[in-house]
DNA sequence: TGATTATAATTACACTTGTAATCTAAGTGT
DNA sequence: ACACTTAGATTACAAGTGTAATTATAATCA
């Protein structure tokens, strides 16, 4: 059925990322947005854009002399998307081995615990109603 | 300083994990137990044995007519960095947001909240050590 | 030893990606 | 009305990737 969300190259990503933050935008917002992190070109960064256009992850509508740019796809499920992609690719599957690789190099944050106890709770309540 | 681990392609990594299951491997065995899998021609295999080894990912060694081949790069280590490199590319470096998409998803299984309340029990440990 | 066969090495080829430069058309200032 | 500027559209181009086919070479069988 539905979609199938298209491939995003990491440097389309970023530009999708500036989008999902404010939107709609034009072209020069963005590459300014996107120059406080990237040293990117501005004929790159349309480049960009048109290939985000063709594969219908975002769309745009004319305003006066330049478009104004809005997401097509959704930061969640295409977050969500990608996260399960990588964990099936790499763990078969299962969250545990990633969250231990996390652990053991102690990249866990003090609101990833928190975040960790609260899902753990969530779920045994959701086994007692079972 | 060493080395930093070559770039792996989506389908380089799938023979690499082969490698990692068993090892050393001549071309044969790789292709077979690949093929448990993937439809993946012989000829292709072989070219992505050969670009393993110009990436210094793999090594082999002469055995008789054929080739044993070995990893280079440790999974353990890679997995952990590809891990990383996703959560700082779509959560900013927070672990905690892939967690409750996974959540929400339904997609933590019961090995993953054990491991989850172990992580979580070290860490506390952890901070009562400081 | 000459033909056949298995391996590995080299080459192929289209598509994607990063990174722009050039071209074109539509406003704008004079 | 004409030159300049500013968008967006088109084209470029090398490296990497998926997916092999072709070629060279070494071992083996007849």
């Amino acid at each position: 059925m539905s979609n199938s969300v298209p491939e995003i190259s990491d440097a389309e990503f970023a530009v999708l990322d500036v989008l999902w933050q404010h939107n709609p935008a034009n072209a020069n917002d963005i590459i300014a947005k996107l120059n406080e992190t990237k040293p990117w070109h501005e004929k790159t960064v349309k480049t960009l854009l048109n290939r985000l256009v063709k594969k219908q992850a975002i769309s745009y509508e004319k305003q006066q002399r330049s478009y104004l740019y809005s997401p097509l796809i959704e930061r969640d499920s295409y977050l969500v998307k990608q996260s399960k992609s990588l964990v099936d690719k790499l763990f078969r599957g299962h969250l545990s081995p990633l969250i231990t690789g996390f652990a053991q190099q102690s990249q866990l944050k003090k609101d990833d615990i928190a975040a960790l106890k609260a899902i753990i709770a969530d779920w045994e309540q959701e086994q007692k109603d079972d």
